[in-house]
DNA sequence: GTTACTCTGTAACTTTTGTTACATAACTAA
DNA sequence: TTAGTTATGTAACAAAAGTTACAGAGTAAC
């Protein structure tokens, strides 16, 4: 844990930051597809990213998802939302999108490292205002774009969150994480396949030239 | 401006924290319609919302609005994004919906207080949290929501924070704050009307029983 | 008043998205 | 191999939203 953490978060925390998340930061490794956060759950412990990615997604009423945004390994690790001030309960799900690495956080360090290191000050303001960007991003999309349009990103930030010019998905995956209906996404999909942009098969998409 | 800032901040931030604001601090007032944030520009002030209300908005590419959510007045108030760590520009435009009176505090000054004083730490985070669930509320809107219910949010709304059930919007208006077309409102709002909710004139809208 | 402008109402049409239904292909497990 | 399951392709239709066009009401300036 302590190479990974030295490797992500040394260069932006004081040494004496370092020392005290290894005290008390525990590591944790979790699979693809593994539900780290759950609508309505309480959270006590804050994640710093280490490797891999987590995909955060938000829920209606009916039970219909929205992909929110990504988060990606090393230092843009944004924080839980709402894991800091008061208990509140997630408003958001979080699922492992890769095997990913963390060190958890106890909430209460969080607080008492803003008094103390500034460069944990900066971290956490930076996050929020990270994510802030990233939920702007995604107003933009489903606001000003087209569902097609929508589609095309989503398949380029998959692609390069992966890096890795297959996505293992299928049409009813995105349809879910786009809140459309299955159908939809297979008409546009092969409207894209039409225009060589994209080639399909079963489980999964191979990007071309996007 | 020492009564405002004690009336609506004075019961959470410590007196010497009160103190600091009242030195460092320049009271601004706005009338409604003024354009207080532009995209693009650099921010150097955090505006503390004393009374009034003012309306964030978001902007594509071609020009199209969309209205993101409504800062309050009093102790709700979110700070201005992007207001706090390095020089960022705006990405979103502030116009008072209302008369509106803010103390404005150098950015500078958010850092230090950061580490000095755990109430406007505490703020800070609050704030942010606040902001991010607005966001949601707006991305919940947009994605799970017909544009039928998303006018009637917005009626609802703009009722809501002008504590009044006479709403000053043009068709035109409201089409862009929704960022739709003035046809679409048109149709939907005439809609509301045979159904009892409203009462549409010129320039005005009359809540009845929504 | 007359003129010019803004705002609203509405029809007719198009595009986009969503829904239902069904056929077939590909894989899985017995 | 076969039966069952999952994934994809596509047609046909419905609903929602966007567009164009125009008429007429209300308002403001003269």
């Amino acid at each position: 844990m302590i190479e990974e953490l030295k490797a992500n978060y040394g260069h932006r925390f004081e040494d004496a930051l370092i020392d005290e998340i290894i005290q008390v930061g525990t590591f944790k490794e979790v699979s693809e597809g593994f539900k780290m956060i759950e609508i309505g759950e309480y959270i006590n412990v804050m994640p710093l990213l280490v490797s891999g990615v987590i995909k955060i997604l938000r829920e209606d009423n009916d039970g219909d998802e929205l992909l929110l945004y990504f988060l990606e390994q090393g230092k843009t690790c944004a924080m839980t939302m709402g894991c800091c001030i008061g208990q509140t309960k997630s408003e958001i799900r979080a699922i492992a999108e890769t095997d990913t690495k963390l060190i958890m956080i106890p909430v209460q360090k969080m607080e008492e490292w803003s008094g103390k290191y500034k460069s944990w000050r900066h971290f956490v303001f930076e996050s929020y205002h990270n994510r802030l960007n990233e939920m702007l991003d995604t107003i933009d999309n489903i606001a000003f774009l087209k569902m097609d349009e929508r589609l095309l990103k989503y398949l380029q930030e998959k692609s390069r969150i992966s890096n890795d010019n297959k996505i293992n998905s299928t049409h009813q995956d995105i349809a879910y994480e786009l809140h459309t209906s299955r159908v939809v996404i297979s008409r546009l999909l092969k409207k894209l396949e039409n225009l060589g942009k994209i080639q399909l098969h079963r489980n999964y998409i191979i990007i071309k030239n996007i």
